[in-house]
DNA sequence: TGCATGACTTAGTAAGGAGGAT
DNA sequence: ATCCTCCTTACTAAGTCATGCA
């Protein structure tokens, strides 16, 4: 490999032509991007073997495809048209009708079942009929819907200025703050408890825009955070929290109500003559920037999104919704090529937000389901891939052994692609082609283990991934070369980025890109672990154990991390004094049974019986308990720094649980909880237990 | 081709609320 | 009935990846 010489030149962008002035970039200022080393190095990669198939979904339950053109609208027209009365936009009247009933009457088509999940319940309006989105053809690529209608967006409520008694102290003295500062100084009482505040960076940032909030005599007194004193605000917050705890019935009741009614009004739209539930229709409140990790824009302020910043996406011949009186919306389009209903620029990053869909709608579901048949596809090909490789550690060019280095990491230890993220903007975070030097350190040997790479960096999130791996001679030979000559704060792979990654594996597969791989990890990771964890003789409650397990390996494959909860050793202590005690009754009971005998022995009729019976019945069900006590203690031990969550949302293949569920007679209920079950609506109905991923 | 932007998924935290224990 | 705990839900930040434009 005779270029790696040069490879200590960096691909970082220059940074003087990035806005930012303060110091902060200098670190990675001398990086370039070496780009007619990267010209010329352009190699035509032998991939036939792999190239794709061409379909799209090969296996049997693949989600149907038709295959016509738009009309001149853009709007596809589905070539069964007539056939197909649900896909037809409905008149105003009809949609009415659905928007208000939310017993719409049951469709005509095929929608006879009633899915099991529905059976158990007490029939419950909203529960009754559920649309088989999954068993309806889908939509030519790009196009997202034929019909949009939507109420619009919910506005954050407006700055209620505070109570003449709530008093702001500046230097000691009392000081009125007008509405406006008031408004952002509120953001800081309300936050004065938590670590925030105290951090230098939060401070700065949130005192330069709250100064630009002030009035001029204001900027001129203020002028030292530090004397400001906002402990009677943030008291008379606290006071007004615990008040809301202390309510009553009634009055809880006025307010679940009303959220009710602004969720009935405004939490549904209507798409294709379904109605569907809006994830976030509610507008961002305005408040301080929560940065997460070293966010260099911690603190900043969130400002008030009003309806001239909103852009709202919708049919053309649907009911536009009405911006608020004296207002007008920034702009309204109609775009079906995009799934989102509102948007708006968010002034922190100068980001887009959306409003758009629950997890249980079509639109989200139909993806989510192409994501696993995806990584299921994946499946076919892994092997190939692995092996290509592992080849390409041996090429000749620079470039295609960081590639199959950094591919290896991916596939190996789940990590995500990595991309280049603007400096200054956001937290130092890396992913796999964003390592740099100093985020590996390399053994030769450690703990008896050869050619072992210490990985220590901050991901997503800035959560910290610690791990040690032993990997292959031929991968740590590599490492040690793309590391020469290199400063700590080098990139390791200098000549890679996520696009040239990705584009390679689109190479490899269609569809295939870096993610893919996290997801088809984490998914045979389950259905792997579940085989061999599964106890046929176990209970319910083991069998759940084992499930948890299953699901906690594929979380600590995913570096999926949380806080330990705060009262975790508390309810631990808590655990363990109700198994002492469960123990004890269960001596007791044993005891008891024991002189029934006796008892029974003695006397020999039938009361003295019955009563062993009950005694034994007792001991057993005491048993059962102090088993599931058990279990749960050992749970949550195992989980006290790992979050099952996101890997059971965003990783696993639903239908690898559903057919556990259903190879076990686990109720399906022990695994996902009620939104969950609504979101992998599309997989507890189409999943047989012999389901294979 | 490279870069900025847009769209959409993935992520952890914290408030809220249901339900069990006392 | 009240308290406490833990689960659920809401929230929104932070990623990934494709696309379009200079």
């Amino acid at each position: 490999c005779s270029e790696h010489k040069d490879s200590s030149e960096k691909k970082h962008k220059d940074k003087e032509k990035t806005k930012h002035k303060d110091g902060s970039s200098e670190k990675h200022k001398d990086k370039h991007k070496d780009k007619d080393k990267e010209k010329r190095k352009e190699e035509k990669v032998e991939t036939s073997s792999l190239k794709v198939e061409l379909c799209f979904f090969a296996c049997f339950c693949s989600p149907p495809r038709i295959k016509d053109e738009p009309d001149d609208d853009g709007f596809y027209a589905s070539p069964k048209e007539d056939s197909k009365p649900l896909k037809r936009p409905r008149e105003d009247d009809e949609i009415l009708f659905i928007l208000q009933d939310s017993k719409a009457k049951k469709v005509k088509s095929k929608d006879k079942k009633v899915p099991e999940a529905d059976k158990r319940k007490k029939p419950k309006k909203e529960e009754e009929q559920k649309w088989k989105w999954w068993e309806e053809e889908r939509y030519p690529e790009g196009i997202k819907w034929k019909f949009l209608e939507h109420k619009g967006p919910v506005f954050a409520p407006p700055y209620e200025p505070l109570p003449e008694n709530v008093k702001f102290y500046y230097d000691g003295k009392v000081m009125k703050l007008s509405t406006k500062a008031e408004e952002v100084a509120t953001f800081f009482a309300k936050m004065l408890d938590h670590e925030y505040t105290t951090k230098e960076i939060f401070r700065k940032n949130f005192f330069k825009d709250w100064r630009k909030e002030m009035t001029s005599e204001e900027k001129s007194t203020i002028t030292n955070l530090s004397k400001c004193d906002f402990t009677h605000m943030s008291q008379y917050f606290k006071a007004q929290s615990e008040a809301r705890k202390q309510m009553s019935k009634e009055e809880k009741q006025k307010i679940k109500e009303e959220n009710e009614r602004l969720l009935k009004e405004y939490g549904y739209c209507v798409m294709d003559n379904h109605k569907e539930r809006i994830a976030n229709f509610k507008i961002e409140p305005p408040g301080l920037f929560r940065g997460r990790g070293n966010h260099p824009k911690m603190g900043m302020l969130k400002r008030r999104i009003m309806p001239e910043d909103i852009i709202i996406n919708c049919s053309k011949d649907s009911k536009i919704p009405a911006p608020p009186p004296g207002h007008k919306w920034k702009e309204v389009r109609h775009d079906n090529k995009v799934t989102w209903l509102v948007s708006w620029t968010e002034n922190i990053q100068g980001s887009i937000k959306y409003i758009m869909l629950n997890p249980s709608s079509r639109i989200k579901g139909e993806k989510d389901w192409q994501k696993y048949e995806t990584a299921r596809r994946l499946k076919k090909f892994v092997d190939k891939i692995r092996n290509q490789y592992r080849e390409d550690w041996k090429s000749k060019e620079m470039k295609v052994r960081q590639r199959a280095v950094a591919l290896y990491f991916i596939d190996k230890l789940a990590l995500r692609a990595g991309n280049e993220k603007e400096e200054g903007e956001t937290a130092d975070t890396v992913g796999c082609c964003s390592l740099r030097v100093e985020h590996i350190k390399l053994h030769p040997e450690l703990d008896g283990q050869e050619y072992v790479v210490e990985f220590d960096f901050l991901g997503k999130d800035s959560i910290r991934y610690y791990n040690k791996v032993p990997v292959e001679k031929r991968v740590f030979k590599n490492l040690q070369l793309f590391m020469e000559n290199k400063q700590p704060e080098d990139d390791l792979f200098d000549r890679l980025n996520t696009s040239i990654l990705n584009k390679h594996l689109q190479d490899l597969m269609e569809g295939l890109t870096a993610k893919v791989f996290r997801t088809y990890n984490a998914s045979i990771t389950l259905q792997q672990q579940l085989k061999e964890l599964t106890n046929p003789d176990d209970n319910i409650p083991a069998k759940i154990l084992s499930y948890n397990r299953a699901n906690r390996a594929v979380a600590i494959l995913c570096n999926h991390q949380r806080a330990p909860p705060k009262t975790f050793e508390k309810s631990m202590m808590n655990l363990q004094s109700k198994i002492d005690a469960k123990k004890e009754q269960l001596a007791d009971a044993r005891r008891e049974l024991k002189s029934a005998k006796a008892d029974a022995k003695v006397r020999r009729d039938e009361k003295s019986k019955k009563t062993v019976e009950s005694k034994k019945k007792a001991v057993q069900r005491i048993e059962e308990q102090l088993m599931k006590l058990e279990v749960q203690a050992t749970d949550r031990e195992e989980n006290k720094q790992i979050a099952l969550g996101t890997s059971k949302l965003n990783y696993l293949d639903p239908r690898i649980s559903v057919a556990w569920c259903k190879k076990w007679g686990i109720p399906i209920e022990k695994i996902y909880n009620k939104t969950q079950r609504e979101k992998f609506a599309w997989a507890i109905d189409m999943a047989e237990e012999d389901y294979e991923f």
